[in-house]
DNA sequence: ACTATATCGAACCGATCGGTACTATCAAGG
DNA sequence: CCTTGATAGTACCGATCGGTTCGATATAGT
């Protein structure tokens, strides 16, 4: 039966659905651990569907993975802002809400590493530079706003901190890597905010 | 012509030299991107003999891994003994390795967390929590040299940088992500010893 | 010399993969 | 109402995969 009787046809809607189910079934078994028809088996789709909306099997990856960038930037982003205006309490709010991703159930490590390995060129590199870019934006504008000397330099430092912590906490495993990661953040802070820029 | 007539029939030699050409593909290209037949091309030898040596291709991965585990710990572990008795002579002289690996031609990450972020589980992710146990040992024995309080706290987190500036290197690409890690590490390292346990 | 072993080369197997084609059916919009 | 488009379902395609088997042939050890 094409089309069920009482289905709502919006294929925005289906799009969105079919990605959201991507997400997380790309991230759980691997890109390369999912063929395409099982993504449609448990999207509850047809082949011709996904296709129509995403071309290729690569047209979806690179769609999953830059909607997961997106999102996972808003998401710390949002955590740093929350923290208040005072650039330690804003990294401190940073490695706490990768304290508590890596406590989730299903963590599997940092999606967006994970894809860049498994597909090393192609559509995912360039998503996986730009993502991390981002980040480092969002490093180095508190290490900034603490009036460091170098805070592009200590930027890069801390986003060692955040991808280390967070692979080794996939890998080890270990549920007390942010936490580390945290008190060795706060203490590069510190240690270069002794040495201040202007202020 | 099974068996070319002037060859040296050597089992032990042959396997190593699989091993080899296996290690060098396999991080290339990726544990899934190359087939058997491919390895067994570009190592000159049959099917058969891949597997009456490693059995089958999870069990050449799993050697291949392990190889190169044992061989990086190795070479990690005498950069740093090579570099005196210092213990932050020896964290540096761990990143300067680092720095030189990646700016080699064909860097690519380090293939452990590589190959366990692409089996995430079978016979690989054993033997990644095994080697980065190994090389806690060695960031932990450094720290309890210079005598700071916690030194399997400081282990975890140079070991946090360590990855995280390999990750980094990688995927952004930055050649210099070893430089910030080794200030990084020693800053560390300075501000743990500060408070030292006991001299 | 004889036997066991190692190896090549090739054919072969069943399974699975990404992707396409086609039909039937239903919802949505002019 | 009637056309347009979205969808399910299914069958199908060629390619490739990991793995097995077999026969021919050469070396290695006894």
């Amino acid at each position: 039966m094409p089309v069920p009787k009482g289905s709502t046809l919006d294929p925005a809607r289906t799009r969105a659905a079919i990605l959201d189910m991507a997400t997380d079934a790309l991230y759980e078994h691997g890109l390369d651990g999912v063929s395409v028809g099982r993504l449609c088996t448990e999207a509850g789709i047809s082949k011709e569907t996904l296709y129509r909306h995403f071309g290729s099997k690569d047209g979806l990856v690179q769609a999953v993975v830059q909607a997961r960038s997106d999102r996972v930037t808003r998401w710390l982003s949002r955590a740093a802002t929350a923290a208040g205006e005072d650039p330690a309490d804003q990294l401190a709010a940073v490695f706490d809400a990768l304290s508590t991703w890596h406590a989730e159930p299903g963590f599997r490590g940092c999606a967006i590493v994970n894809a860049a390995v498994q597909h090393h060129a192609d559509p995912v590199r360039p998503i996986a530079a730009r993502h991390f870019d981002r980040r480092l934006d969002l490093l180095a504008g508190i290490a900034a706003r603490a009036g460091v000397a170098d805070p592009e330099r200590l930027g890069r430092q801390l986003l060692q901190l955040v991808v280390g912590a967070t692979v080794i906490a996939d890998l080890r495993p270990d549920p007390g890597a942010a936490r580390d990661a945290r008190e060795a953040a706060l203490a590069l802070l510190a240690n270069a905010a002794q040495s201040p820029s202007t202020r």
